[in-house]
RNA sequence: GCCCCCAUCGUCUAGUGGCCUAGGACGCCGCCCUUUCAAGGCGGUAGCACGGGUUCGAAUCCCGUUGGGGGUACCA
């Protein structure tokens, strides 16, 4: 049996959809899943609308992925070059072969007059091209060159139906007439996507063609170029063909590029993981068992299957992401987790590029305390804000908002006396001390106790765990914020109506409620 | 218009003729746990588009209807 080799082919235009993300990820996981080779090209035969910036993000979205490939840009191979703008002299050696062996022919007609001679014989003018070109004798193309007309080559369809037993959807025909004779090169000669792909499928020896349902309908002209390729000795045969479904918005229709939610690059600024989004793309369509859908990448291979995948679309869903994100970070070993929230703190500007040995301690206590309360790496890091703002603390608005009100003065207040009390501060001492004073003695009631402490320290409502949090941040620094929380708590009532704290005022810094500054000595 | 594809809870799916009074997950709701928020545990909500066949038996096979989607470029 022959090696399985695939390959991912996209344009470089815009930037990595989450769509493409899947159809490369289903070609990946089937070339490793055989032990085959996975090719990785890139199809810039239009210089409008291709950029060097998408084909950067390109590489850097597959290479973040972990969908290394074993031939293509960057690592070259035995087909190269796997760039089509640096393969033109391929096609043009194709193209005279095609037009020797009489498989193409030069097309004279303008849309318009296509058009035109629909209408005129009664037929639907949006019907596509009408072949009206293939037996142009010699002289009337002359007279067409000599109105200044440069043709384009189109293939001669075979008069025949074309069918073929997709990986997915089983046997699809096509019946004969119902697609015309397409353009594989332009006017100035420069070929098109319709030659230049399956002609490096076949160059590059491709023996399954995993991708998109949209191009489903472009498989018939594929084949029959495929079977010119054969007669002119430049293919050996025609590929296995594959159309996993598309993605699509709660529209139901192919999710847009315009689409936010679309753009790769922007998971993994929001701290989403790599392998999460892999896998939730997976579910699209696929599963690996009735009972679970949260497995590893290589769960995800060991398993894959292309005749498991199913044939109707799916709609990508932000919720079942963030929650199978969330498991995945869950899943991490905490020390695994805090080299992945590094970075992101780094970039938060929370940390600097050489953190010193105690910012390090304090991040490899604290990330077991945010890895179950957290679905993203950002968020993640936003928890452990407080822990290394310093001077530059400030409470959550809405969360000071809600909490310092009512008896959080005297909560603060005695939160503070209790806390200056205790001769070791350890989480255990700080939870008798707050538990004693403000639940036992005051008769406070848990919740009402402990929310303004929590915003007083942490600055906002969700943190990690209180006492932990307050250990890690030190004495002096938990009780200067419970100091300044206490002082905020005496002005909002001096000076506002609550409800001044929840107005959308503009004049003001959105989100922060600004405290006196001190020092935290991290 | 024409060609092709698709159709199970709101969403992603399991299901390949009897194991289905249709299973899981996300979401949502409730309860428990609880120092907030989560997480976790428990429970609940909700689905085979419709109509004909085939069969002892159909979510599963066939036909049709309806509804959706894709394609129909000198874009990929």
């Amino acid at each position: 049996m022959t090696e399985v080799r695939t390959r991912f082919c996209p344009s470089p235009t815009g930037t990595p959809h989450v769509g493409l993300v899947r159809t490369c990820l289903f070609s990946w996981a089937y070339a490793r899943h055989h032990g085959g080779k996975f090719v990785f090209r890139i199809e810039d035969t239009d210089a409008a609308r291709d950029s060097e910036e998408s084909y950067r993000q390109l590489v850097e979205a597959l290479s973040w992925l972990g969908m290394e490939w074993d031939e293509g840009p960057e690592v070259g191979g035995p087909h190269g070059p796997y760039r089509q703008s640096e393969r033109r002299g391929v096609y043009a050696d194709v193209i005279a072969r095609l037009v020797d062996g009489g498989h193409v022919y030069e097309a004279f007609s303008t849309a318009e007059e296509v058009e035109a001679r629909h209408r005129a014989a009664g037929r639907d003018p949006k019907l596509g091209y009408d072949n009206f070109d293939r037996e142009l004798t010699e002289q009337q193309k002359a007279a067409y060159r000599a109105e200044g007309r440069v043709p384009v080559l189109r293939l001669r369809m075979p008069d025949s139906e074309i069918g073929f037993v997709d990986g997915v959807r089983g046997k699809i025909t096509y019946p004969a007439g119902s697609v015309p004779d397409f353009v594989i090169a332009r006017g100035d000669g420069s070929p098109l996507y319709t030659l230049t792909n399956p002609v490096d499928d076949a160059l590059m020896r491709i023996t399954h063609v995993i991708r998109g349902d949209d191009l489903m309908a472009s498989t018939p002209r594929q084949i029959a170029l495929y079977w010119a390729l054969m007669e002119i000795g430049l293919a050996h045969r025609v590929p296995e063909f594959a159309h996993p479904p598309l993605i699509v918005d709660e529209r139901g229709k192919k999710m847009s590029k315009r689409d936010p939610r679309s753009n790769l690059l922007l998971y993994r600024e929001n701290g989403y993981l790599p392998e999460a989004l892999l896998n939730y793309v997976a579910t699209l369509g696929w599963a690996i068992s009735a009972d679970r859908d949260v497995f590893s990448v290589s769960e995800f291979i060991e398993a894959f299957d292309l005749s498991d995948v199913n044939s109707n679309p799916a709609r990508f869903d932000e919720k079942k992401l963030d929650a199978i994100n969330a498991a995945h970070i869950r899943q991490l070993p905490p020390e695994v987790l805090a080299k992945r929230l590094l970075p992101v703190l780094q970039r938060m500007g929370l940390l600097p590029s050489e953190p010193s040995e105690e910012q390090l301690r304090i991040l490899s206590l604290a990330t077991p305390l945010v890895a179950e309360r957290t679905g993203t790496l950002v968020q993640g890091a936003e928890m452990l804000r407080f822990l290394y703002v310093g001077d530059a603390f400030t409470m959550d608005e809405a969360s000071a908002a809600k909490t310092l009100k009512g008896d959080a003065a005297q909560v603060l207040d005695a939160a503070v006396e209790a806390l200056s009390e205790i001769p070791e501060w350890t989480t255990e001492a700080i939870e008798a001390a707050l538990k004693g004073r403000l639940v036992d003695e005051l008769g406070i009631k848990p919740r009402k106790a402990f929310a303004p402490v929590r915003v007083a320290v942490s600055g906002k409502t969700v943190s990690p765990p209180l006492y932990e949090s307050m250990e890690l941040l030190g004495r002096d620094v938990s009780l200067a914020r419970l100091r300044a929380a206490r002082a905020v708590t005496v002005s909002l009532e001096a000076v506002f109506e609550p409800a001044v704290l929840l107005r959308d005022d503009r004049s003001a810094p959105r989100g922060v409620v600004e405290g006196p500054a001190y020092n935290t000595g991290t």
